[in-house]
Parts: C-alpha cells; structure tokens; sequence
DNA sequence: GACTGGCACTCGGTCCGCAGGAGTGCCAGG
DNA sequence: CCTGGCACTCCTGCGGACCGAGTGCCAGTC
C-alpha cells in the first residue's frame, strides 16, 4: 500500500471537506480527484488513515472528516502556501498605508485580517518590555499632580497622573525630564527600569519624594508586564460560518472576551521556522472551548524581531493554506509600516 | 373594559414572557398573577391589546408575545425602576475603583455592564470636541520629525508624528511649545483650532512651514470628528441567549462591528428627562439588523453634563427595569470617577 | 354593561414507521 | 496490490396521526 497516496487521499479529504462542509466518501472522492484507482481502493487507505487516527466517521455508514491530527498532518506536510491574489494584495496595502497612529494601524490590521480569511482576527498590542524608550514627558496639571507620559518607539503611549505633594516647581520639572530622558530614552523598557533607582540621589531633599513617586509611575508602567492588550474583530465571521461549531459558538466568543486567557495562548505559539507562522488545531489548544477552534498566528515588530503577534481564530474546518498566506503577508505588512 | 386592568394585562404578558421566554396565554396569566377575573375576561382584554397593536400571536392558537410598541409602552408608562441589589453596587465600586487611566476606566466599565446586564455592552469614548484641552507636547524624535501630543481633560491622548522638513532646534520647538499651549490650553477642542490659525505669524519665516505642519497636525486630531471610538464586550451575552435573535445572531454581531453605524446610532439617542435614559426598541433603530434588538443607553462625563454616552444592546426580550437600573447607575459612577 | 363558563375549532409540535440512499467492510478474483 | 460485487448499517426525509394549548364566540349571570 503506497504511503504516498494516502497522504494524498488525506489531502483530498481535507480539501473536499473544507469546501462542502460535508463527510466525504470514497465514491465522491475518486470523481472529484484524479486519483487512478478505484473506490474500494480508496476505501482501504481510508481504513488504514483511520486507523492511524486522522480521519473518522461521524457515524457509520457515512463519509470520513479529518481528525485534529489529520488537519496537524495537512498542514505540516501537505498544504503548499497559496499565493494570495493580487486583489487581496492591493486591499492590504490599500488599507494600511494611511493610518495616523499606532492604535490606528492595529485597528486597519485587524479588520483586513478579518476581511481577508473570514475569521476572527486578534492583534496583540507591541509588548512593551520588548520595546525601546522614545522619550519620557512629563506635564504638571494642577493640585500638586503632574501626568508622566512613556512614549515607546511602536508608537504607543502610556500615561500616568502622579501626586507629588506639592507643586512641582518648571524648574524642577524640567530638570527631572531632562535626568529621565537621559537615563532611559533608547533603553529597552526591561533594562530602563534599572536606570531609574539611583536618579532621587541627584535631587535636592526636599524633591526627592517627588521624584520618588514619578519613578514609581514609570516603573509602574514598565515594569508590569503589559503584553496584556489586543484588539479584536471579525467575530461576526465566526458566527456567520453556522454549524461550523458543534452546538453554540458562545463558548467561543466568550473565549475571545477573556483577553487574558487569549493573550497567554497566543504568547506561548512559537513560529515554525519553516513557514514563519503557528498554528494550533482543536484540543492543541486546551482550553475547552476551543476544542473545535484553531488559531493561526505569527510574529511582528518594527524591527527584524517580533514584538507581537497576530492572527485569526477560526473553525478547524478552515481554509488553511490561503489562511496562512494571508497571516503572513499581513505581518510582513504591518511589520514595514512600524519600521517606516 | 377598565383600561387600568389591560395595561396591567400588558404588564403581566410582558414580565411573564420575558422570564419565560414563551408565548403567554390567557390561563397562565390568571394563575401567576392575581388579576381577579378569569381567563375568557382576560382573553377579551388580549383582543383589544391586540387591536392597538401592542400584542401579537406568533400563530394562531398560541400564547401572545408583546410588540415592539407593546415593549415601548411598558417602558415608558409601566416599569419602575428597579433599586439594584447591594451586591451589585458592591461590584460597581469595587470593579471600577482602581482603574489606573482612562482606557482601563472605559474597559473596566464596558466588562461591567456586560457583567450586569448580560448584554452587549458599549461605551463610547469621550468626545474630543466637547473636552477641553489640557496640555500640547513636542517631542523631536530625529529625522527632522516631531511627535505632537494632545492631551485632554478627560486624559485621552492622541498623537502624530510630523515632518517638519529640516531638524528643528529645541528653543524652536520650546518657543512653539509655549506658545501652542497659551493659546489652546484649557479650550474646547471646537474652539482650540480657531486660536491656531494665526500662529505662525509670531515666528521666523524660515520656522512657518514647520509650525504649519505641527499646527496642520493638531487641527487634524482636532476637527476631525473623533467621536469615532468606543470598548464593545460581552458579545458572547447574545451569542449564550440562543434564539432570542430570531434565526442568528449574525447580523447582530456584524451591526456591532459596524462601529460607525452603531456610533451615530447611540449619538443620535438623546435622554428622556424622567429616567435619565434612553431606550430603542426594535424598528426604532431603523437598521434592519437590528430589528430585534433592543438598545439602552445614556449620557455619561466628567463634568455635570455628558461628554459621550455608554451603553447596552440585547434583545428586545430583555429584563427592561433591571437593565435601565444598571446602566443608570454605572453611568453615575463612571462620571464620578472621572470627575475626580 | 361587564364578567364568566362552556364549547367547537385551529394549528403547531411530536412521535412513529417507512422507504431511499449513501457509504462502508469484506471477499474472491485478476 | 488493485478491483468489482455484495450484504449491511444507519442517517435523512417524508407523510400521517395524535395531542394539547390556546383561542374566539356565545349564551347566561350578576
């Protein structure tokens, strides 16, 4: 029995599944294939790839689907990444290349990934610890408070108000962003809050509370480990695809609304070096709910490294090679646009 | 016929629906509630509900359901409002008192309201023409370009980054700094970009094209109708109430998505002066997707009046009192905290 | 005039029972 | 190792019968 054919009639099965959203039989599948052997043929591999777990039977006497591994095996071994269309091409660079901001450009990411795979798209926010120091602002507001704002070189600004006790002299405050701006612009936010627990030391006394709380706030926003936003759409998609989830899809939904939960899941995928993206099928996922979803995912960051990832969140009965193509190009996208 | 008891007919069909999800009919509502007659008075009292088009049969020889006109008058002439329960005042204070700036403030709110409510939950972001400004930065980030930062009352920040063409030198941009900042701090955003427009005539000839920029960016986070953002959570709510959305929720979920369309819908919502709120129901939202759904929104700011408005959006099957009550009361709460 | 009990009627939901058909597993022969 | 044939399984769809909730109407009562 050639093992190569029945990698091929499992692609086969994928591929007819996927577009009907049906069991497949061997009869169906020697018709719409140019398999060169009978049915019954057909028949014995499909015992032999049931045997090994890929395929099943929803029940007997019906056509085979793809079991999570069988998807696993597809996808390691037989999906060739589908070039997308030039269409597709012209909509990504078309609706990413005026967006104002960094909120701006995750919120245009994460529609057209939408929009391009029919799934449910997640962007996770550039981690801060992984990114650098652009500059440290600091604005007093009145009552003694002033606003310490971190601006990050992904663009994207975190803020404070901070009670000093007083008010804080322009003088003082000036000389504290001018110590700040020297201490920490440029640094990795990892290594930046090391930076800042001698600056007090400079400062006259009766500053040094001052200073004190305003380096607690930047450490604040440093230091916690704040990989903990994302931005979300397209779950309409996922609602739209019916009977794509057994029952309901509210355990899905709400899934996606624990951001925490999502966030951990997406973190811990490593790309494959071969594709550059991750994918993880049904109870690869652990989570429960998840058990018929698979996620797509893969790196991206203004430089060469990812301080991020993004992807989709779909039904294993997905599109996988076109869903892939887009992920990826996607990335490589927003990653220039960070970069420029 | 007392016209008193079929409004409280009206009443009953309403609450015992709600609860039960079923049609109701004329037996079950002398047996739940003590009206005092018997079911073929009441059966009577249907027929003329129906008549005036507040009730209807799903078909014939089955329990009445309440119309959208029906909901419409038990909100407005039959609902008191429900006092929440303790424990829910408990979850308010508790669930928004630590939130550490104005995005966790709005994200906090929005989860809580799903929380409550177990609805869809929207909060717009507040308005920037209707805040004030509170502070303008420059930040030289290299490459001849500055980052301008606004700064708002309500603590929102947005940015842009701007070309000024050559490198600007830092008493340049300590000079515009200055003078951006006396003549916009402490303005509405409406007002702000009137003052900039005669600006650049304070500086050297050869700095107007780059105070040009800076001020072109300004005007742009300015004018621009940014009423443009807002937090959605508790989707899956609608997705777990099953078939309260007549065939899928996916229409719904698309509409939500939708965020301009749902935008201007909760823009256009204006107050009822008695309860505080504002309820559509059904039709009323004229959007087709949204036919069978239900939205209660109302004001929300820092200040005595609202600068943007939070919300629900369910079913038009949905527990009305307790509903109103809830986004009533995180409404106040949410004011509160951003006022101090 | 308003309310009530009784009665006939409607009609959706459910539960068979019965084919029809797709698909399988197995076996013997090429 | 592949193929055609054959018996078997079991899901799906359909039609009919039954049941019961609920209604509308009418005649009678307070």
């Amino acid at each position: 029995m050639s093992d190569e054919r029945r990698l091929e009639v499992l692609r086969a099965i994928v591929e007819d599944y996927v577009a009907s959203r049906e069991p497949v039989g061997s009869k169906a599948l020697v018709e719409r294939h140019s398999l060169g052997v009978s049915p019954a043929t057909i028949r014995n591999d499909m015992a032999a790839l049931e045997e090994e777990g890929l395929i099943t039977q929803p029940h007997t006497s019906a056509g085979r689907i793809p079991t999570d591994k069988g998807y696993r095996v597809f996808v390691d071994r037989l999906s060739a990444v589908r070039p997308l269309s030039p269409a597709e091409r012209r909509a990504i660079t078309h609706l990413l290349q005026d967006a104002v901001d960094l909120d701006d450009v995750l919120e245009r990411t994460v529609r057209l990934l939408a929009q391009l795979t029919h799934q449910a798209a997640v962007v996770q926010y550039p981690s801060l610890s992984r990114s650098t120091v652009r500059h440290v602002e600091l604005v007093p507001v009145g009552g003694g408070r002033v606003l310490v704002v971190l601006i990050t070189d992904t663009g994207r600004v975190e803020q404070r108000t901070v009670d000093c006790g007083g008010d804080p002299g322009d003088q003082f405050v000036g000389e504290l962003r001018a110590r700040l701006n020297q201490a920490v612009a440029g640094a990795r936010l990892a290594a930046a809050a090391d930076r800042l627990v001698a600056l007090a030391d400079a400062f006259r006394p009766e500053d040094r509370p001052a200073v004190r709380a305003v380096v607690q706030a930047l450490e604040d926003s440093l230091a916690v480990e704040r990989e903990d936003r994302m931005v979300l759409a397209g779950t309409a998609n996922l609602a739209r695809s019916g009977t794509d989830f057994g029952s309901s899809i509210s355990p899905v939904l709400e899934a996606l609304e624990e951001q925490v939960v999502l966030l951990r899941l997406i973190s811990e995928m490593a790309d494959d070096p071969a594709s550059g993206v991750s994918v993880r099928i049904g109870h690869e996922n652990l989570h429960t709910s998840l058990a018929e979803a698979a996620v797509v995912t893969t790196g991206y960051g203004s430089g060469g490294e990812a301080v991020a990832r993004l992807g989709i969140l779909g039904p294993t009965r997905m599109d996988y090679p076109s869903t892939i193509a887009a992920v990826r190009a996607v990335a490589r996208y927003v990653s220039r646009i960070l970069a420029g």
